[in-house]
DNA sequence: CTTAATGTTCCCCA
DNA sequence: TTGGGGAACATTAA
């Protein structure tokens, strides 16, 4: 579920009710999403005032007067501010006006203390200007799917996205990246940008978890152009949208207009 | 009953 | 070291 421009939505839903607050409690119950001492987790938060709430990558950082925590979503999970305990309820912070809840069926999201793997990501889609971009691509061998996809690389971009990037790009999936021309890497820039700037505005893809922090769906889903319209006609030429799987992902693309 | 799902990591092989 | 492919993680819906 979560991208960037969803987990963009949920922290600009999430910190005006955050910002300032302070936990008074905290309780993990996920051996999965907390792995390791859940107790003392709940130690650190509890106590703790929060400073900011902020997106880097996939991940939604929150910071306190002292240390902080990185959350990410994995496919299901859900930081509600506005929402009652369900059985997927695996974390529960009680803060000093409301509660905060992370929901999350698959329990493939993580809780985690300090910001380790936040600092491992490679640069913000909507920051790296084209120059660095095209040189980066230039460096890597591998198809642009599978690399617009890897966190190290690009951080944010997951399986909707790149599809609807590179159908915007009229880019195939598959293209050696070092193989693209300056003209098309500089024209992937721009449908990297269009794309996901488009997409916060309308408040990311709800494809059948994503809620924002009110419990609100998005509504980007009804422009995608690719992801999930596997037969249908290509809003541009109009023959049947493909789908291949690549590196065990399913892949969307126009075979008319994402020529090899 | 089988398959696929917005993600990440690990393992095996070339 | 790089890159490709697949499985695993846990749950649900079609």
């Amino acid at each position: 579920m979560p991208e960037l421009p969803e987990v963009e939505t949920v922290v600009r839903t999430l910190a005006p009710y955050l910002t300032g607050r302070r936990v008074i409690s905290a309780r993990f119950t996920s051996r999965f999403v907390t792995p390791g001492d859940r107790a003392k987790l709940a130690r650190q938060v509890s106590g703790r005032r929060i400073e900011s709430v902020a997106r880097r990558g996939k991940f939604i950082v929150i910071a306190f007067d002292r240390g902080g925590l990185a959350v990410h979503l994995g496919m299901t999970g859900k930081l509600l501010v506005s929402g009652i305990e369900t059985v997927h309820t695996y974390g529960l912070f009680t803060l000093d006006d409301g509660v905060l809840l992370y929901d999350d069926p698959r329990q493939f999201g993580r809780i985690e203390w300090g910001h380790a793997r936040v600092a491992k990501l490679g640069p913000e889609p909507l920051d790296i200007g084209l120059a660095e971009f095209s040189a980066s691509l230039r460096k890597r061998k591998t198809q642009v799917k599978p690399l617009l996809l890897n966190q190290a690389f690009l951080a944010g971009l997951g399986n909707i996205y790149v599809d609807e990037i590179l159908f915007a790009a009229g880019i195939h999936p598959l293209t050696p990246a070092a193989r693209l021309s300056a003209g098309r890497a500089a024209k992937l820039h721009q449908a990297m940008v269009d794309t996901l700037t488009l997409a916060i505005e309308h408040r990311g893809s709800s494809i059948s978890d994503y809620v924002d922090a009110d419990g609100n769906r998005g509504n980007f889903q009804m422009l995608h152009r690719v992801y999930g319209r596997e037969g249908e006609p290509c809003a541009a030429c109009g023959a049947p949208i493909k789908k291949v799987v690549v590196g065990s992902r399913g892949t969307h693309y126009c075979p008319v207009c994402q020529k090899r």
